[in-house]
DNA sequence: ACAAGGAGGCACATTTTTGAAACTAGGGAA
DNA sequence: TTCCCTAGTTTCAAAAATGTGCCTCCTTGT
């Protein structure tokens, strides 16, 4: 099978663990909120509302694992601080991942419709 | 927090449920193979190589319910099958799902070894 | 008679993800 | 002195996702 110039499955093995890593809970909200500027690390978890210590945590290690984030401490500040900005190969994702939020953003009403409506006829 | 015309939170936070949905080990592949014509259900399976007949049939199942899939039954065909295709909504879907994909099979070498390196500077 | 293909269903087990709570450590302020 | 802020770590528990094996039902081919 091909889509463009990709075959699936092929390219697609290799694809499918990135996307699933990109596409997990929290990894996208973290980098559109770091694809406006550098923030530090309680301001991050002010502006994903919900997020555990935990989960930030563990998506920045991810992110910043795979290079899309960079981690900068300012130790002589007062107090010292951390700050999380996108890397250049995390910007390239940025478009991307808009495009399909604004998939989202316009469809999810829809899609909750339609998953309603089919619960309603399952009797 | 303002992206474009959204907002995070607000927007992003109906948005992230509908990508967790769109972004699962399964769901991105079988949209992708759907996208170039409809398809059966053991036809499918061989081009999702390794997938289980449990997770294709849940997978199906959640795209038909929020409206992503449809499920046509030839009842009169011999033997008899079912044909899965995707809806309008599905259909749109897919631009934005190539991009991603373009962008991770661009650079998921670079990732890697990212991952890496970053594994190799821990010690 | 028996295998094979088509389209699943069901129950259970395992694996992975996520969450919640407590704890660390250093400095500044009341 | 005790509390708060910074930025986390650690442990345990719960929940969700995924896989495995076995069963069904129907039909056609050998």
């Amino acid at each position: 099978m091909k889509l463009g110039n990709m075959s699936v499955p092929g390219d697609c093995e290799r694809i499918s663990p990135i996307l699933s890593r990109v596409g997990d809970k929290w990894t996208v909200l973290v980098i559109l909120i770091l694809s406006e500027e550098p923030k530090r690390y309680n301001q991050i978890r002010r502006e994903v509302e919900n997020i555990s210590q935990r989960m930030l945590t563990v998506t920045l290690r991810g992110l910043e694992r795979d290079g899309l984030v960079m981690r900068r401490v300012f130790a002589e500040k007062n107090p010292p601080w951390v700050e999380y900005s996108l890397t250049e190969l995390g910007h390239t994702l940025v478009e991307p991942l808009l495009a399909l939020c604004k998939w989202a953003s316009t469809n999810y009403l829809l899609i909750e419709e339609n998953a309603r409506n089919a619960e309603a006829t399952c009797n």
